[in-house]
DNA sequence: CTTAAACCTGACCAAATGGTCAACTACTTT
DNA sequence: AAAGTAGTTGACCATTTGGTCAGGTTTAAG
């Protein structure tokens, strides 16, 4: 007979027979979360219905619910994991780094998941804009931390003349602003350029025209 | 007799008493239009209700519903108060103009709108994060021309030598970006400042790196 | 094969909310 | 001052929507 499913078989969707429950579960949390993200970036937390990502994903609601207690559990979910994902795979930077490889780096690290990721930076924008209520610990924790270790390295580096920025804080919020604008205005941009996706192209015409912008405006090159 | 009211007495709030018509008429739907921006902004168009308007405005529902017909059409008003405000006051900019000149005017015009109208600011991020329906129209024409009317003139400006910048679709999103970001990401802003709220010096202090590092990022100065 | 646990889901409910309306008061005009 | 017009508002209704639940099916364990 056809006893497919072994102990721990991680084929994730074997035509959809026999399913062992760890893969049902894992697999099911997956498209939920992927449906409420899209539905929460294009109708915002209270514009977003349990019906609409149910929809989205596939399922019945009740079986969001299943999964997700309710909206606002699903809704934090959502959010702790771009949380999580915030400062992945971003440089370390210390007083002896050399700044024009941070920085680019930096720049690069940051346009690209803006690209790959741009629902979750809208997300975190959205958030943001509404007053950040459910990001107020982590800005005001992880987030001022990290920016504070970074803008006194900068600030070192400023007074051993090796960058022309006396106010790092103000580079922080601007290399956040130009890379992840390109995620949470895609809809303006992809108007701009007459397209109605991003192409590969469209992130090398980016990092070709940031990062020698911003390496110039900091006086490196 | 107290016959304060004349013909066109302009006196907005004479102690509410006697107010002629359209004073009435003027006064309240300055009232309701604020406080719906304001509760757009925060609760984003389906989290803010009708209610919550109502009272930020100190008025009974039904009489928001008398003066904006319905919930959508307000948003509409709100919308398009923001789009007509959106050019104001920039500068003209052409072939013959003076680079750095135009170049600083724009960046400090833009930002001082950024630090005085962080509400419109925000409520137009929140509609183009969202997909901006409502504003496909605006953003597919008038906004569309003006874009490519002053990028012609950046590509002139380049041929000349005048500035470093080959691609200036790119610097145009940088600005916008820059600039705009104090008002929408004024949470995360004054958390990092530790502030509650941007002074006087914040917007000078926002101006004084901005304005030489993009001068310095377009090979002027 | 039997029992237990996990998963699934149609049907239902209570609360929230946009919108209406009739009765009323306050201005304006003749 | 009388008639007409504009503004005001509490009460009400229909719809939407988050959330529940009982009864069913599938997977796992004994």
């Amino acid at each position: 007979m056809a006893q497919s499913a072994t102990t721990n078989a991680s084929s994730a969707s074997e035509n959809a027979v026999h399913r062992n429950q760890q893969d049902i579960r894992a697999q099911n949390q997956a498209v939920i979360l992927t449906a409420a993200e899209e539905e929460f970036v294009l109708k915002s937390y209270r514009g977003a219905t349990m019906q609409g990502i149910a929809d989205r994903a596939g399922l019945p609601k009740a079986n969001v619910h299943y999964y997700f207690k309710n909206k606002t559990n699903l809704y934090k979910v959502v959010l702790r994991a771009i949380i999580q994902e915030w400062n992945e795979g971003l440089v370390t930077m210390t007083v002896d780094s050399d700044p024009k490889t941070v920085i680019e780096k930096f720049v690069r690290t940051k346009l690209h998941q803006a690209f790959i990721h741009p629902n979750r930076h809208k997300l975190f924008a959205l958030e943001v804009i509404g007053g950040a209520t459910h990001l107020h610990d982590f800005m005001s924790t992880a987030m001022k931390d990290w920016a504070l270790d970074k803008t006194q390295v900068m600030k070192v580096w400023h007074e051993q003349g090796k960058i022309a920025i006396a106010d790092p804080l103000q580079l922080l919020i601007l290399i956040w602003a130009t890379t992840q604008r390109y995620a949470e205005f895609e809809t303006e941009i992809l108007g701009l350029l007459q397209k109605s996706a991003y192409d590969e192209t469209d992130e090398a015409r980016a990092a070709d025209f940031l990062v020698p912008f911003i390496l110039r405006g900091c006086g490196l090159e």
